[in-house]
DNA sequence: CGTCTGTTTGAGCGTTCTCAAAGGTAGTGG
DNA sequence: CCACTACCTTTGAGAACGCTCAAACAGACG
């Protein structure tokens, strides 16, 4: 590990912005207090630093509590490959739980904090809480979805498409979190999106140019503004979810 | 749903040959007796049948009893693509668990037939039983790692490392369940192979003629023998678990 | 025996990769 | 403050892997 000491544990999630997305969504003000006392640990991470690697033991899983991590998993001939990008309220550290090891690295994309999450007192707890069980399992079939789309944009997806997902799947999660949808910085290089995409990285640049040209997007450096929403959702041949016009609705067939 | 009326229960977990993948891994049999209890009923699928659609509400999650299905995602425009095999012992349905519905179609590539796990009496037993609770996040969790895996051949191995990577997994899956690991019929066509892979098919056919010419493997059909493992383990970049040659051992370092 | 479906093989093309070099930005130290 | 370095990103040119289109082939089934 590569972390420094434990932070002290200023918030609770009982006053925590994040308990609408994270582990505590749908339990009662008396059942997050518990929870409150299972999460007494923080880990403050800067750029670059690991949270945990492949192979370490799993003793917790984690919440991000702000920045961004990414997951990477390794071939033996030195291939990596990013897997997943994680923002605040997400998970991390789910892949260790079925052989009791991670299975992926973490790293920090920057300065970032993470709640930690002993993984024995939370199965425990989750016995005694429904609404925490059943949020857990939730979270672990929606990470599930998003790794299964994320195969079929890998698998199905020419990579002008798959940018465009990307750069979509992104504002929808921040907007979730309260971010500006159409606006905002790319915490991750182009070297690791094109990897999180299964491009190169002059492929990424060269996509990411002519979507400025069409008038797409506007980029510098890493801050985006989505110009042309609707346009990179067809691109991306996603159902565009704040599309209001009418032609989109498919008429009923008169009985 | 197209399946036909469920089945009687004639056999139960306790004496299913199947305990050492499934659900019951790791409980008492005290505790699998009350597991019997909850999976009353089995459904039987002919080939092509499905056993949900994307979009039907979640009412179970199913395990395979017999046979082999596949799971696939579609995008708007049609395209779609197979994202898992399942073989007997294997949970389905997981997916459909964060939205309350599933977000992909199952459909059996053979006849088969699949137990039938009411999900919120499981959740209730769950919280009973922590061996059980306790076995649903590793196959959760396992089932997460297995996906990131794919993503890893879709995003960063060429078509002949997919392929190769491909039959040694089904070839490891096979063998844990007691049938031959280097001679077996694959159930699926070249398409399901081809979209489970993110090639086309001519592809799949061209490579398997090529490792069929460089002996690694003979075809015929459907029916595969695996002839040269720590050939295809080459090929694919990853380590052979059964080879016992001392020199894939790193020796250690002196001190 | 003919039809249908699934598979194999061939030829040419296109998207993406590889290799290469230039352009920008940030960080460091004089 | 500016020069210098290091890293990241962009752009170009040519090559390659895998795709598309097309046709032949092989089993399965009625």
């Amino acid at each position: 590990m590569n972390y420094k000491p434990t932070d002290s544990p200023t918030s609770k999630c009982s006053v925590c912005v994040l308990g609408q997305f994270c582990l505590p969504v749908g339990l009662s003000s008396s059942d997050v207090s518990r929870v409150d006392n299972l999460i007494k640990e923080r880990v403050h991470l800067q750029k670059g630093e690991s949270l945990y690697r492949h192979g370490d033991p799993l003793s917790s899983v984690y919440s991000v509590r702000f920045g961004t991590l990414k997951t990477e998993y390794c071939l033996q001939d030195g291939r990596q490959q990013v897997i997943g990008f994680h923002l605040p309220g997400e998970i991390l550290g789910l892949d260790g739980i079925g052989e009791g090891h991670y299975q992926s690295d973490a790293i920090a994309l920057e300065e970032s904090a993470v709640c930690i999450i002993r993984y024995d007192a939370f199965e425990d707890l989750a016995r005694q809480l429904p609404a925490l069980q059943n949020q857990f399992h939730k979270i672990l079939s929606r990470e599930l979805t998003q790794d299964q789309r994320h195969l079929l944009s890998l698998g199905t997806m020419r990579a002008e498409e798959r940018l465009a997902a990307f750069l979509l799947s992104l504002s929808q999660r921040l907007a979730a979190r309260g971010y500006l949808n159409n606006e905002f910085d790319l915490r991750m290089s182009r070297v690791e999106i094109g990897s999180y995409l299964g491009i190169q990285i002059e492929t990424v640049s060269r996509m990411l140019s002519r979507f400025a040209e069409s008038g797409l997007i506007q980029i510098k450096q890493r801050h985006i503004k989505l110009i042309d929403m609707n346009g990179l959702y067809e691109l991306a041949g996603i159902p565009n979810p704040d599309r209001h016009d009418c032609h989109t609705e498919v008429p009923l067939k008169q009985v």
